[in-house]
DNA sequence: TGTGAACTATTAAACACTTAAACAATGAAT
DNA sequence: ATTCATTGTTTAAGTGTTTAATAGTTCACA
């Protein structure tokens, strides 16, 4: 394997998170499996965009999808999945508190 | 904040993990703190290319950034950006894996 | 055969990436 | 003080990728 292709690939998976819609399913399956059509009473929006966006993430091995009867079920790949999630999410909140603090010293 | 503000910051964060290059300077800077002309060095390519890669990474808040006489230093602006960039490389070799499993079935 | 559940295809608009060239800012040499 | 080299940053243009919306399709099953 060409020494950058992992970086591609690991990025390929990381980019996988870059979706406010994506993040926001990440946050749902985080407690429990759901099917479609639970996600998509959620989060709103079209069935054929929240469509698109699960199969990106299942392609990209951070979801498992499975079929049962006429639903498809969906769950994260790995906890590991909702704890990288979390480190970002306190990534973020640090981020925002400093930018906090820098504005009010102005 | 809407309630959806926090998962398009959140995703933006992310998304600044999103890129083979980038990927390639967070895993350089899990070491130690180097400056610009370092990195460029280890990952090749245009210098304006990097630095425009950095300051997108830097605004995001999971670089920190700091001038040292005629150098600019780089460093991750947490461990945490480390930490989750670990853990999906960890669900990356996973898929891989789970994706040879089934080829070698064939 | 009709219905509910979800996927696929298509396209225009928005966005991200690369490249090259111009532009600072600093420090050293003259 | 002026000039030069070094170290990056900024800007602009062209290209490629991603996304949202719409319409159409498939599949299971009652």
């Amino acid at each position: 394997m060409n020494g950058k292709k992992i970086f591609e690939l690991h990025a390929d998976v990381c980019k996988a998170l870059g979706h406010p819609l994506r993040i926001e399913v990440i946050d749902l399956l985080q407690k429990k499996e759901l099917c479609f059509s639970d996600i998509l009473e959620v989060t709103g929006g079209l069935k054929s965009n929240l469509s698109q966006h699960l199969t990106v993430m299942t392609k990209k091995g951070i979801l498992k999808m499975r079929r049962e009867g006429q639903c498809n079920y969906y769950s994260l790949s790995s906890k590991k999945v909702a704890q990288a999630c979390r480190l970002m999410r306190e990534v973020l909140i640090e981020s925002l508190k400093k930018q906090n603090a820098i504005l009010e010293k102005m």
